[in-house]
DNA sequence: AAGACACGCAACCGCTTCTAA
DNA sequence: CTTAGAAGCGGTTGCGTGTCT
């Protein structure tokens, strides 16, 4: 694929001048490509400064781009959360049920994909589930209502065996209540309502890799370790921020002894700031349908609240999540760090919106989405 | 080996929605 | 209430790479 270091000033990859001849840069607007020197300058200051204003962020941070530039680059390809690499039959699966229900609202299915962004299942709803579905209803004898309805809204047909599903597409009316609790399988254990931490499960397969963002087998890998060496330093130096933003020193910062796998997340003490939740860090934002309790819950500084997953336990007096796991390691935030800023998610929540009161048809969406959350490979809820 | 073609993905575009002044 | 700027979102584009012939 493309690879920045490569990226010369042509085609997409260019300056884009507001004003031909300017001579102001704030009009030479890079477009195209992002570099490996793009990546680490936002990437620097992303985790240093937090997310902000993003023409701000284009600004203070030195990058020739437009904010919006900035924040797809950050949501799509540097955000510390994202999971990379092919999506598992579950999450196809899951798409495919996601889709029937939502249809195009890639930004919603990916809100409940943790560690997948809207672009990434965009892309692949587009290249590899729309092509197959098409292949199997093309040579499926079903009704010719098939082939078209199922690709782009929700259909009220079944496709047969889609990626080897065991599920049938979502029918868009009534029963499809009745039809996915008895089509699904359920496995009412996996899902708890503090199992949003970036836990591994054997289906879900959810970690948090900090190192996700040096994914440059695409690319230069030359330029990789600048920002492998990047990631310790910045973050100690956002134990550093000014007082006004940061109330405590970032104590505990990463342990890069094991470099195979950093999971669990940041743990902020939940006082009186809209900062993050525990749940959200590092992991599917929380719908509006689940429970406040839980957010009640964590904002009374609850302690030793643990995960369904007995690998990360979170321990509030010492504001570290803990993982058990041998191989992996701790990552510490300080006090009213802005953890939802590192993770893109957005200064308002805004993740959550939309699914409250959204209501598609004749049926409530939200509860079929809490029918989604029982998926057996999902370990958090919706 | 080389050209044609298909595919996947990163990034842009334009529109909508949100928010603050 | 209005308006401007920012953010979010879905659709689309175009380039690099892999595969086929």
């Amino acid at each position: 694929m493309r690879n920045p270091a490569d990226s010369i000033l042509t085609g997409k990859d260019r300056l884009v001048n507001d004003n031909n001849n300017s001579n102001n840069n704030k009009s030479k607007l890079r477009k195209g490509l992002w570099s490996p020197e793009e990546d680490e300058k936002l990437m620097r200051y992303m985790l240093t400064s937090g997310q902000g204003c993003w023409s701000d962020i284009a600004r203070n941070a030195g990058l020739q781009r437009c904010g919006k530039s900035c924040r797809l680059r950050w949501i799509n390809y540097l955000r510390p959360d994202l999971k990379r690499g092919a999506f598992s039959p579950q999450e196809e699966d899951l798409i495919i049920h996601l889709h029937s229900i939502l249809g195009n609202r890639w930004s919603q299915i990916a809100a409940r994909l943790p560690g997948r962004t809207d672009n990434e299942i965009k892309n692949f709803w587009n290249s590899t589930l729309k092509k197959r579905l098409k292949l199997n209803t093309s040579t499926s004898s079903s009704s010719p209502n098939d082939s078209n309805s199922s690709e782009d809204q929700p259909t009220t047909n079944h496709v047969n065996n889609i990626a080897g599903m065991t599920t049938p597409m979502m029918p868009m009316h009534n029963d499809v209540h009745d039809i996915m609790t008895s089509t699904i399988h359920m496995d009412s254990s996996c899902s708890s309502s503090t199992s949003m931490h970036a836990t591994t499960t054997a289906a879900g397969n959810y970690q948090f890799d900090p190192f996700c963002m040096l994914d440059y087998s695409r690319h230069d890998m030359s330029h990789a370790d600048s920002l492998i060496n990047l990631m310790p330093t910045c973050l100690t130096q956002v134990g550093s921020m000014g007082s006004s933003e940061a109330g405590g020193a970032l104590d505990h910062i990463i342990n890069l002894g094991d470099y195979g796998v950093l999971e669990a997340a940041a743990g902020n003490k939940m006082g009186h700031h809209q900062y993050l939740e525990k749940d959200q860090l590092f992991s599917l934002p929380q719908l509006e349908s689940r429970s406040n309790n839980i957010e009640e819950n964590n904002m009374n500084s609850a302690n030793d609240i643990k995960g369904s997953s007995s690998t990360i336990s979170y321990n509030n007096n010492s504001n570290h999540f803990m993982n058990n796991s041998s191989t992996t390691t701790c990552f510490n935030m300080a006090d009213n760090f802005k953890g939802e800023s590192i993770l893109g998610f957005g200064n308002n929540g805004q993740y959550q919106q939309g699914v409250e009161n959204l209501k598609m048809g004749e049926w409530d969406l939200e509860g079929l989405m809490q029918d989604i959350s029982s998926f057996p490979f999902l370990d958090f809820q919706v």
